[in-house]
RNA sequence: GGGCCGUUAGCUCAGAGGGAGAGCACCGGCCUUUUAAGCCGGGUGUCGCUGGUUCGAGUCCAGCACGGCUCACCA
């Protein structure tokens, strides 16, 4: 539309926004103002304004929030701008905003004063409108399959569900430790023995453990779990929802991350662990039927460690060589049942578990099994995790007996998995590091 | 927790033994279609903190704090 027709219509509007730029021009300023949408030029002249009104003006500063009555034209270099009849002031901004060519740059002050970085750093937004974006069509997706969404407790008296360091804290009343969830995984399971046989949860988990670009002590887990099914049902429920998501959210399948272009094109790579391990390990397959050799070259990848089963000494030779190769997403199948212990074992070897990681970009984006469900042997799982606990394993879990005994009422054939939100959010918006996914990430307080 | 790097004005940064600086922001003046507006004038500071070396430290050394990257553990 030209300025003209634009002129001819006598558009009127109110629009409110905070001050981003101003260009004071004697008896005209022109200055930018924005809300979360869009940004606007205003125009304010003294003679349309009046004298008093147009004087007052200098007391705003760059930040303040007005809102802006007027007809809208098109300047000579055609940028749709409103020509301000009045103005109403709505907010002081007392501090200086980050300055205008740069923006917010340094990242310690981007976490700390995330609204700096919103207000500033308008593709930060975007960052956080796609998250929120993304989980409401996750709910979406279970929702249309029949699945419920459930909120089970944040605090647990026996931390269980994943292997991880939990968070300690006490309740007063009942004069009890309570422990920060690390995983809704007990809790979801006893909600299938219960009849809600589609269950998912979207919250929360407590990890008490080391800060990295992949790690954030409070995290985002999608998990849910669906009766009658098992691991190999799960595989085609996460191409399906990671691919629709794609779709959905960025009209594409394939995505950018850092130099590679990951493609969610169905179907994706399947392969068990222990090809994954000869693949892209270094080592030859004779070299993994030395356990005891597999052990002692793990503990040189991981000195921490003190007593390595030969399970935990594959997953250690897995994250250190063959996850950061795994590009494209890959399910990376049948890992040692003994690192699974809350995983069914395999029908055709029962060493192995009936599970799943989804490795993604390099990173770890999803874990799945068809669920144990035997109490007797879950109980077995149990008590070999609470002796690796005595032995100083602080990640094993501690034997749960309220779970055994809702075992014992019958879990059906369950599939279940969990989905690390945040990273998912990192790959969709080619972010490195899990601190930009996160409105406040946790850092020391200054 | 280990290694490497960083911390100077509100923001983005320069300064690497001897006057604490630039741009933006801010304050004052000029300017009625500008847009990284322009022109004139103004520096607003615990150089992260604490010690040390030195005649003299933003600069060199040590310790500490916070952050980044990376390794280790986890998702």
């Amino acid at each position: 539309m030209t300025n003209e027709e634009l002129e001819a219509k006598k558009i009127s509007a109110v629009v409110p926004g905070r001050i981003l730029s101003i260009r004071k021009m004697g008896r005209a300023t022109f200055l930018h103002i924005a809300d979360s949408r869009a940004k606007l030029q205003v125009y304010l002249r003294e003679d349309k304004l009046g004298k008093e009104k147009f004087s007052q003006f200098s007391l705003l500063d760059i930040g303040d929030i007005i809102s802006v009555e007027g007809n809208l034209f098109k300047t000579r270099t055609g940028e749709l701008t409103i020509l301000c009849k009045s103005y109403t002031f709505l907010a002081k901004c007392l501090h200086p905003l980050p300055e205008k060519w740069h923006g917010l740059q340094d990242v310690e002050l981007r976490y700390r004063k995330r609204y700096l970085d919103l207000i500033m750093n308008p593709e930060q937004r975007d960052v956080f409108k796609l998250r929120s974006t993304m989980i409401s069509h996750i709910r979406r997706f279970f929702d249309q399959k029949g699945y419920i969404e459930v909120e089970t407790p944040m605090m647990h008296s026996i931390p269980g569900g994943a292997l991880a360091k939990p968070f300690k804290t006490f309740h007063n009343a009942l004069g009890i430790d309570l422990y920060l969830r690390i995983a809704p995984e007990l809790f979801l399971k006893r909600l299938i023995v219960g009849g809600l046989e589609k269950v998912y949860e979207i919250n929360r988990n407590f990890r008490n453990e080391g800060i990295s670009s992949e790690h954030n002590p409070e995290f985002t887990m999608l998990e849910f779990y669906e009766a009658y099914t098992d691991y190999s049902d799960m595989m085609e429920l996460t191409e399906e929802l990671i691919h629709e998501l794609a779709m959905t959210l960025l009209q594409r399948d394939e995505i950018p991350y850092g130099e590679h272009m990951v493609s969610l094109k169905k179907p994706w790579k399947r392969i068990k662990l222990m090809d994954a391990l000869i693949q892209y390990s270094g080592l030859t397959p004779s070299r993994f039927e030395d356990q005891e050799g597999i052990v002692e070259y793990a503990k040189t990848l991981a000195p921490e460690q003190q007593a390595l089963s030969y399970g935990k000494a594959l997953d250690i030779i897995f994250d250190k060589h063959v996850k950061k190769n795994l590009i494209q997403p890959t399910f990376v199948m049948n890992p040692p049942r003994e690192i699974s212990p809350l995983a069914k074992a395999s029908k055709t070897n029962p060493e192995e578990a009936e599970r799943f990681e989804l490795v993604m970009a390099g990173m770890e984006i999803a874990n799945a099994f068809t669920e144990l469900t035997d109490p007797a042997e879950q109980k077995k799982r149990f008590e070999q995790q609470a002796k690796e606990r005595e032995k100083g394993d602080e990640e094993s879990h501690m034997v749960d007996m309220d779970y055994i005994e809702a075992l014992e009422y019958g879990l059906p054939p369950t599939g279940g998995e969990g989905i690390g939100i945040d990273r998912l959010v990192m790959i969709f918006t080619n972010r490195k590091s899990i601190r930009e996914v996160i409105l406040f990430p946790l850092l020391r307080p200054k």
